[in-house]
DNA sequence: TATTGTTATACTCTATAACTATA
DNA sequence: TATAGTTATAGAGTATAACAATA
């Protein structure tokens, strides 16, 4: 390998190109699939991913919640004005600054990102189990360098 | 194995469910770092999706667009209406069926697609060269179990 | 005076309903 | 009469600029 690496310095690179195609494309396809497993059809993905960043990294202030999500805040106020009305969050003005807002979920809005995800990962377990014993294993390796890649 | 399964029923499962969290968050991380890199960063996805399917897929009518992309026809019509005004794809009458509309990509609507698919490419090659042969072998074997997966 | 959030306004993308041209 | 595409209109999500409340 690394005599061939000597005599063509291409041959790395090369086969890393191919294998950076097939895994993007199979990335974007797979991500496709489980985006369509939602548990409130009339939800837009940045309704939902603002419910499933409370969910899991606890209450925002506003200013935190376009931060995390890179959208401006007037535009993620209107998001939160729009789960405000459907129950799905609480805005309380903090006691220790009183600028600002603390934003939580709801049970409801718990609920939702609860089922949603278990909808997606009961359609993946039910295309997992259709796999051998080997295949899984690759997928459950893959997933950890997947994360180190992403977080980088 | 068989024996454990025996033993107790849910053994497979729960190992299944763990690991297909596991995978969604992955993918979905992987996914959304991919879509940063970009070649036109005014362009909306769903502008880029029409030419990427254009170019992997040749041709379309303004219907057959609409029902890939899973939207209506009026709404394909002005994302098609955009990218025509921007020299990206062109409309032209069929000759057999008048009441159809042939698109087809531009030179430049090409180059949209191919430099964006080559940026996403370099992010990538450039994350995988970072990581051992033996995880770059791992993501090559679990890119093709993905695509079998999403594509089932 | 700076920071946090909100309101005013405008542009894009989506949809449904109505319309035109062609088969 | 049915089909393919387009236009009319409206709702949701995004942005920038201006404003209000608080530190």
């Amino acid at each position: 390998m690394l005599n061939n690496l000597m005599q063509n310095p291409s041959a790395l690179p090369q086969t890393i190109t191919g294998e950076a195609s097939e895994l993007r494309m199979a990335t974007f396809r797979l991500a496709r699939r489980l985006r369509a497993q939602r548990a409130v059809d009339t939800m837009s993905d940045g309704q939902f991913a603002v419910l499933a960043a409370l969910r899991h990294h606890g209450p925002h202030t506003l200013g935190e919640l376009a931060e995390r999500e890179r959208v401006t805040a007037p535009s993620m106020n209107r998001t939160v004005n729009c789960l405000e009305e459907e129950g799905r969050l609480t805005r309380t003005v903090d006691d220790k600054d009183r600028r600002k807002v603390n934003i939580a979920l709801t049970d409801e809005g718990r609920a939702i990102v609860e089922e949603t995800t278990r909808r997606r990962d009961a359609w993946l377990e039910d295309a997992l189990s259709a796999l051998t014993a080997k295949e899984r294993d690759v997928l459950r390796d893959a997933a950890a360098i997947m994360r180190k890649v992403a977080d980088r």
